[in-house]
Parts: C-alpha cells; structure tokens; sequence
DNA sequence: TCTGGGGTCCTAGGACCC
DNA sequence: TCTGGGGTCCTAGGACCC
C-alpha cells in the first residue's frame, strides 16, 4: 500500500493591515491606503499597502516621505494593532473550525494540516470554501497555498494573490517553482542571493541542481538546507504549540530625536522595561537573562546581555540590569534607537517545577558529599581536611574526589 | 535629517569541564 | 613535559521573515 503524503495549506492574509482597515471603513475600498508607522513623525515606513498603492509604486518598508513623492495623494493612516490582533484572532478561529492543527506563524499567516481532515473532499474545494469563508465573515481577502509539505504550501501561496489557491505538487516543481528567480525562495534574503549569483545561481532550479558541498561551503547548514527545499523536500510538522513556545519579549523605541542626555535615556529605558514586563505578565513567563540593543546616530547597532543567576520579573529588576548594562557599555555617541529584551523564558507554572528540582538535587547531592566526608574521615582520620570550609572546598583534592567517585559507585 | 518593531535561528570564539 | 578532543554555556553579531 503506498503511503499517502500530507496535506499542507499555507493560508496567507492580503495586504493584512490595509485590508482590516477596509473592512472596518469600506469607503477606503478600492483607494491607494497605506499603513505607516508614525504618519506625523519624519521616522514612519510604510508597514503594509493596499494593492492600488503597490500600483502607484508604495512598497512595504519605504520611507513614508517616499512613498509621498510617489504618490502625493496617499491616503496613510496608523497602524491599529489591537484592531489588526482582534482580525487575526477571529481568522485563526475560523481556521481552527477546518482542523486542530493549525500553526499561526505570524500576525497575518498560518499553516493547516488537513491531512486526515479532507476525508473524501477535494482539497481545492476545501481551501476554497475556508477562503470564502474569511471573505464572507471578516470581509478580508486570503491566498491559499496546498502542497504536500511547509515550504511548497509557503511558496505556492505566493504564486496568486489576492484570493488566489494555488497547488504545488511535487512533479510540478520543475515546471512551477524551478523557474523563480533565487531572490524569490523563501529563505534567501539579500546577502545570501548576493552569494549565490557570485557562483552563477539565478534561479531556484540552478540551486536545487548544485551539488551541496558547494553550497554547504557557501552557507553553512542552511546552504544543505535551501537544497532540500529547492527539491522539495520539508520534514517540518505542522506545530500548533509551536505558538505557545516564546524565547524572547522584547520592547525598542527609535526615538523622536537622538538623545545623549542621560535623565531622558533612564526615561526610555523605563518606559521599555515596563512594556516589557507587562507582556510577560501576560504571558505568564519570567526571564533568565536581559539584553539591551542600543543604535547609534549612524545605524550601527550593539545588543549586549547579561546571563542572570535569577529569574526576574519586575518592571524594576529589568530596569536595573537594563541601566547597568548601558552604563558598561555606552560610548557617549548620541542614540538613535534603544531596546529592552527579555531572553531566556520560563513559565511560572513550571518555574516553580524547576526550582524544587534544584532544591531536590542540592539536598541530594549535599547528602551524599556528607556521607563521603565522613567515610574520608573515617578512613583516613578527622584530619584528612585541612581547611573544612565547607562540603564543596572539602573535596577539592583528587584523593578524595576520587574517593568520592569510588563511593558513588556502590 | 532614509531606512520600524516584533521575532527566530545560526555562527563563532572563549571559558570551563572532563 | 607539553598537549587532544568533545561538550556546554555565555556573549555578540548577523541573516532572515512579517
């Protein structure tokens, strides 16, 4: 019996924060909208655009002065988070109607497994009625990628836009994915498209075709990796925890204008580490360590962090080291951006886990270091221990360690 | 007055331990 | 008397994505 493959969708958002803004104000349908952070402020870049703005030339990321001088009548407006959350709330639920594994990747995408959801449908029929789905309830267009792994699902949901389904069987890879210029893989940003055309890989295809030590010479572990997509091949599960799993919560602020005046910095830092600390509240984590990202007048950019021996929580606790650190290491430059990041998360459910843990193996482990102590003595008299500071300096010679090893093995 | 803010993952060197 | 190799942790930076 052959196995069959899995069924992925790659469910991606269409121009996502200009599309929620028109459905919460249908007039600004149709019209050239932009997103941009800070309109009334110099710093702004367009986030998102609808597609009649991409028309007039507004990409994402430009300066929004830019986007200006392409487009004088514009219509920008504020990005409205809460509002775009709320959106993606209501998407991922309508998602989570089709299946349980679903595996939001970002604000505005997310990837379904819907291999043993299908049953007898056709999975295009399916994409298609999740897709009418979002449009009808949330007036908001979506492109559906269906392929038999993440990356293809990924790909191929970018292959039609807007409101575009497109599948991407593996033999179709040659003809379909093979032929995309290599900036165009996912995964492949500048610096690594520089690389590879220097080798004469312009095309997806021309990677997939290389021989991998090349590439693994070229870019290390993702070289192999950018490989094995290239052909098609992506073992990566469709995680619905995944989302749950947070590694960092961090907080930075491009200031209004370049500061040097330390009273002011102390204020940054502050109202940072108060963001901070109020999503891990949310979240329910602590933190282990806290990094600060400092960027000066002329964009370079240091993050420096300190591994901390305790967890901390408190806006305060992460405003101290946060100081601390920018004193070390601040070179007096005036400051374009700063950052607080909490690194290193645990829950607290489970923190509380860990440091029974601890506890439970400290006492062990000082029991046993007490019982080998009184052996030592025993064998080779009270003062086999020149200085008994304490049961850790105790064996710090290699007689004894040896005997303690000797004795944990019995 | 050109270039935001939220992340993840990988690399590489040094310290330290065995 | 001079020196291996593996593993983990910490720190800093870089590439990439939305």
């Amino acid at each position: 019996m052959k196995r069959k493959g899995r069924i992925i969708y790659h469910v991606d958002m269409n121009s996502f924060y200009a599309s929620v803004e028109m459905a919460y104000r249908p007039e600004l349908k149709g019209k050239p909208v932009a997103i941009a952070g800070n309109p009334e402020e110099r710093r702004g870049i367009v986030v998102t655009s609808s597609y009649e703005a991409r028309a007039k030339g507004v990409k994402t990321t430009m300066p929004l002065w830019q986007a200006y001088d392409h487009y004088p009548e514009l219509i920008v407006l504020k990005p409205n988070f809460d509002r775009y959350r709320e959106a993606s709330r209501s998407m991922f639920s309508i998602l989570s109607k089709f299946t349980p594994i679903v595996q939001p990747v970002s604000i505005d995408e997310g990837y379904m497994d819907v291999t043993d959801y299908v049953g007898n449908r056709n999975p295009v029929e399916l994409a298609k009625s999740i897709q009418k789905r979002i449009l009808d309830e949330l007036d908001l267009p979506s492109s559906i990628g269906i392929a038999p792994n993440k990356f293809l699902a990924k790909m191929a949901s970018n292959m039609k836009k807007p409101l575009g389904i497109t599948v991407l069987r593996k033999r179709e890879i040659k003809d379909k994915l093979w032929n995309l210029p290599i900036g165009e893989m996912y995964g492949v940003g500048q610096k690594t498209e520089e690389k590879l055309r220097k080798i004469d890989i312009e095309t997806i295809g021309n990677l997939a075709q290389k021989d991998v030590l090349t590439l693994k010479n070229l870019l290390g572990i993702n070289g192999e990796r950018l490989h094995q997509r290239a052909n098609g091949i992506d073992d990566r599960p469709v995680d619905p925890d995944a989302v749950n799993e947070f590694k960092s919560i961090g907080n930075s602020t491009t200031l209004p204008y370049d500061m040097t005046d330390q009273t002011e910095i102390n204020k940054v830092f502050m109202q940072l580490s108060e963001k901070v600390a109020a999503r891990m509240d949310r979240k329910g984590v602590v933190s282990e360590n806290i990094q600060i990202m400092i960027r000066y007048h002329d964009r370079k950019t240091i993050t420096r962090s300190k591994q901390l021996t305790q967890f901390v929580e408190t806006t305060n606790e992460i405003v101290t080291i946060a100081k601390q650190l920018f004193q070390q290491h601040w070179n007096e430059e005036p400051i374009r951006l700063l950052g607080v990041t909490a690194q290193h998360l645990t829950p607290k459910d489970e923190m509380a886990k860990q440091l029974d843990l601890f506890n439970y193996e400290k006492d062990a482990e000082k029991e046993e270091l007490y019982l080998a102590v009184d052996k030592i003595k025993e064998k080779y008299g009270k003062d086999a221990f020149i200085k008994p500071k304490d049961h850790q300096a105790e064996l710090n010679t290699s007689f004894q360690k040896d005997f303690l090893n000797e004795y944990k093995e019995k």
